[in-house]
DNA sequence: GTGAGTGCAAATGCTTTGCATGATG
DNA sequence: CATCATGCAAAGCATTTGCACTCAC
């Protein structure tokens, strides 16, 4: 059995492949910068703003206007998915790889912690819904806000 | 058997009643402009902007900034909810009164509709879910993006 | 009367855009 | 070598904040 972190840098090395392949497809350039970004985006160990994504490129050169262009690249190429957690202003992005496809979040509203959850059954229930009102359903967001144990045991 | 109307207007007024008691609870004033706000705000026929409120309410003397302070304490109030429908980058918020609880949305990704759908059995769902993690659920957010009928067979 | 609420305008922060320059196919 | 991508800086919005004035309690 290979190690979890080897696992991770095969993903990652597959989804750069998958994202060449994606950007051929529609006719756009595969360039250093893009290439970049991905890598890093797609590395990011959880949820994370644009950008805290900049914040750790920037010495490397790449732009603002650049990581916003190529993250929608990369949320278009179904690699990285677009959250929404409370009490952010900003739009919360995550890898959507393999092992990390299909879950929900549970967020804290005291704390802002996020617990995620596998969702494949609940998104099974979604996608059924949706066909039944002719809805081809391409993605889920099944999310819930409230209370974590340890905020609930604090505030009583 | 009431008219529909009637009946919205009963649930309004209701709904009125309740953000009354929830501004006395916690010692906030009960001010005109604050009901001004929630009045306009609970008889919204669907989704809308902080933006949008504010363009219904401002000829009446209302601050964007009041409008926005009110909305706060409206999805505090559970009366109103703060969704997430895709393409827009501010917030969009909708009335959450007593027929409209508990519904999920579909929205499609190309022509922007919305189709709600009742979610009771999904949350119940993601309800269990959560008490397995110790989370206290207060609010589901279910949610899926994709294409609608028209625009599945629109674009072959 | 007193403290909270409000309007106003300025500030903030995130995101997008226009344009000249540079890299890719 | 024609185009598309990039960086930069400016513009655009949505949202928040500071402050003097006003109103509910």
């Amino acid at each position: 059995m290979r190690l979890k972190e080897e696992q991770e840098i095969t993903e990652v090395a597959e989804a750069l492949a998958h994202f060449e392949g994606f950007l051929r497809r529609r006719g756009l350039k595969v360039t250093k910068t893009r290439l970049l970004i991905a890598e890093r985006a797609l590395s990011m160990p959880g949820h994370f703003s644009a950008t805290e994504l900049w914040g750790a490129l920037r010495e490397q050169g790449a732009s603002v206007a650049t990581v916003y262009r190529t993250l929608e690249l990369l949320a278009e190429a179904g690699l990285v998915r677009r959250c929404i957690l409370a009490g952010t202003s900003g739009a919360i992005y995550e890898p959507y790889l393999g092992r990390r496809r299909h879950h929900g979040h549970l967020v804290c509203r005291n704390c802002g912690r996020v617990i995620e959850f596998r969702s494949q059954d609940l998104e099974e229930g979604l996608r059924r819904t949706a066909e039944a009102h002719g809805f081809c359903l391409e993605e889920a967001v099944i999310q819930g806000i409230g209370l974590c144990r340890q905020c609930r045991e604090s505030l009583g």
